[in-house]
DNA sequence: AGTACATTGCGTCATAATAACACATTAAGC
DNA sequence: GCTTAATGTGTTATTATGACGCAATGTACT
């Protein structure tokens, strides 16, 4: 919940939110980043509200930032949700009581909301999750095991996810999602995690190789079981001119 | 501007407004639905408010169909634009005087306001651009000759294209800008024109063929110079299910 | 040390999709 | 009837994709 929103109502966009599904990727999971809700046994997507003097795209990095705590990451905008409905139930009065929201704002935060959504791609290893004020809890969460969410955040998480599998044609993934050195072993987990499919290994190297993002290094990767696999950087430049223009244009 | 809003201002969603890229297909070029605005000379999207007890997208398709006149369309959110800038020099006392819109609502209309963009592809022949009250006028206009636009309709504009021009891998279009019957080379232009690029004629026919969406008849074209081409119609039904299905699924 | 096993690197082959191009057909206009 | 411009229907070369074979490498076990 954004500092100061309840004394400074004004100082906010009125019924705008923004709902950030982080997604990181650990032990060949998919993971996103939830937060518990302290006042029912449902967890929520990170979000926050819009300062009315702020972007929404700043609006967005905020959030992400205080809750990831790193900076200069993949974000982007994928829908904005404004069914009536869907929080008309939310914030009913003994919630707003167990949240010690007092009288005079509670008009604000039962008025209609529509949410913009975004979804971000993060190092799962730089990206700590940080709690409000110390309380609470906030989670990585295995995108299969997600829980009951609040709202209509699952129908938002579930866009989020079907946006980035069709963007998964359209540019790289990758540089955000793993560290600097990785494998191809791994980043085929991580398309076959997204995806929720499985790849043929040798045409998805072949098929990586010509994206021509990818830099192979001397060094193979030390303490494994079986054959040590090569390591794998990308290439910054060549990377960042893909994502520019995207790849596999139909027409 | 939406109905009764001047006096019922606690009837809209504060700070939120519609805005619609509406396409239209006529004589080989692709056409865009603007507004003139009454007090400047630039024109400006179709666009609305958006209800308290009105779903976003009901309310996309209310614009829609009050400015065109037809119902069931193919109408896609593609965008919200946020930024803070976007509209706070645009209602300016001498217009909001032009207007005549009453002192206790100039406070609605200088507020900062987001913007949701919806895209259509609608059948130019049966859109019948609507004046508001008659006043004011309304017209297609070439997407290559768009006059000034207010705020950031130009950008809304130009994100909406380019939106199409990608979803043009993802799905199949003409089903809304063609009349019941074409040809392949009206269809063939249709693309080119999206995309602002020459299609080689008989790869397109092979291509468009592969996807099966289409009908041949049995007649032709009649009253035509030179030889007289194929008449064709969509299938309904596998148009339908490669729309919800999607092609050139690249992973 | 030797062997089984899982995993990786690198390659082949058949098929499908795409790009580039040739030629015959049809109708209008002179 | 001839020219012209557009359409219908191919062919061929190249590239991308899908399915699969096999040798190399390191671990674990006997």
């Amino acid at each position: 919940m954004a500092k100061g929103i309840l004394e400074n109502n004004e100082n906010y966009q009125p019924g705008l939110s923004i709902d950030c599904v982080i997604f990181g990727f650990h032990d060949n999971q998919l993971k996103v980043l939830l937060i518990k809700t302290p006042y029912e046994d449902k967890w929520s997507l990170p979000g926050g509200f819009v300062p009315i003097d702020q972007d929404i795209d700043t609006a967005a990095v905020t959030v992400l930032n205080k809750r990831t705590g790193i900076e200069g990451i993949f974000l982007r905008q994928f829908a904005t949700f404004g069914r009536v409905k869907r929080n008309d139930k939310h914030f009913e009065n003994k919630i707003l009581e167990h949240l010690k929201i007092p009288e005079k704002a509670r008009k604000w935060f039962t008025q209609r909301f529509v949410t913009i959504g975004y979804y971000a791609l993060v190092d799962f290893l730089k990206a700590i999750p940080q709690k409000e004020n110390n309380k609470g809890s906030i989670e990585w969460i295995d995108h299969k095991e997600v829980p009951e969410l609040i709202l209509d955040h699952k129908e938002i998480l579930d866009k989020a996810l079907h946006t980035l599998r069709i963007e998964l044609n359209l540019m790289p993934i990758g540089y955000n999602l793993l560290p600097e050195k990785f494998t191809m072993p791994e980043l085929q987990k991580l398309y076959e995690t997204i995806l929720d499919k499985k790849l043929d290994r040798r045409n998805f190297l072949r098929k990586i190789n010509n994206i021509g993002i990818l830099n192979k290094l001397e060094e193979k990767k030390s303490n494994v079981a079986h054959k040590a696999p090569n390591l794998y950087v990308f290439d910054k430049d060549k990377y960042e001119e893909v994502l520019k223009n995207g790849l596999n244009q139909g027409w």
